[in-house]
DNA sequence: ATACCGACCTGTCAGC
DNA sequence: TGCTGACAGGTCGGTA
């Protein structure tokens, strides 16, 4: 669901509502799917810590949380548990320092949301982790199809890949040197470009004029520096109109964006070209829907 | 290395 | 009304 910019407005969203917060206790559903970490790794991690920041890396959601020794919950309605003995070990070397920090790392997937509610607030169903708040409030993880992905991290987390926004043109470019593989798979690979989704690499290939399937390496570096500058302006746009809503997408706050307003091939097959009239063309491209304009992009 | 595919899951919607 | 199949914003691992 959530590529770049729905993760920035979630994030803007978040940070403004519940930095300075404290976990005070965790409840974690019985699907393991969603868990990259221990079930009891990431309750007893979160569980009375301040959340110091919350920032993106790509599409993750990273929360930056400060150990509190003194807030730390004396007792909590976590469903898992682990024993004592290995719960104070595993506890150690973190709580030893004198500054320190872990790292909750959320990916959404597809259908992840991350809510602020009141505890009263009705249930939804496939919520799969809820954390109680010092402030009386509680932070929750829903995800339908589960494709969605919690960890904790000790040290400070990098998924790989650059920024688009805080990369420079020569870095960019320089990525795709070479690469025999379709343009549009290189901007979807996170390893190169992190944050860029289905949705933003085909709006950002119409803008640059170049047809989804075109081999990297046969793209000009001229070509590569518009697409640079397409990338970064379709980003910077979908942010300012607080990212694309399609069906049930919403923010940390319930709020739509509205960027889907402004798609000028996703989502628009057999359209018209707002540029030259030609039908938006749709093809599967390694499993997924690609669209261009068979004029206008070459 | 790279490309293609299915798998992972549930929900929704169009068509019959 | 209800069934079936296609499709969905993301990744991962296997295979050729």
């Amino acid at each position: 669901m959530p590529e770049l910019p729905e993760v920035e407005t979630i994030v803007r969203g978040l940070a403004r509502r519940i930095v300075g917060d404290t976990i005070t206790s965790v409840w974690i559903g019985s699907r393991p799917q969603p868990l990259r970490s221990l079930a009891s790794e990431i309750v007893r991690t979160l569980e009375g810590t301040r959340i110091q920041g919350i920032r993106r890396a790509g599409k993750h959601i990273v929360f930056e949380l400060a150990i509190n020794n003194t807030a730390k919950a004396t007792h909590s309605n976590a469903k898992v548990k682990l024993p004592r003995k290995r719960k104070q070990d595993a506890l150690a070397p973190l709580e030893s320092s004198a500054n320190a920090f872990a790292h909750w790392v959320v990916h959404l997937g597809m259908t992840g949301r991350l809510v602020v509610c009141e505890p009263e607030a009705e249930i939804a169903k496939h919520t799969h982790l809820i954390a109680t708040l010092a402030s009386g409030r509680e932070l929750r993880f829903i995800d339908p199809r589960m494709f969605g992905k919690l960890s904790v991290h000790a040290a400070a987390f990098d998924p790989g890949g650059v920024e688009p926004l805080d990369v420079d043109e020569e870095t960019f470019v320089n990525l795709f040197h070479g690469r025999k593989t379709p343009i549009k798979s290189a901007l979807l690979n996170q390893k190169l470009v992190r944050g860029v989704g289905n949705i933003y690499a085909d709006e950002s290939l119409f803008r640059a004029g170049i047809r989804p399937r075109r081999r990297a390496s046969t793209i000009t570096r001229a070509q590569l520096a518009k697409l640079y500058e397409s990338v970064r302006e379709v980003l910077r746009e979908a942010i300012a109109l607080g990212g694309s809503s399609i069906s049930d997408y919403v923010d940390a706050d319930g709020e739509e964006g509205f960027f889907q307003l402004q798609h000028r091939v996703y989502g628009r097959e057999g359209e018209k070209c707002l540029v030259c009239k030609t039908p938006i063309r749709r093809v599967v491209l390694s499993g997924r829907s690609s669209h261009y304009c068979p004029n206008c992009q070459k």
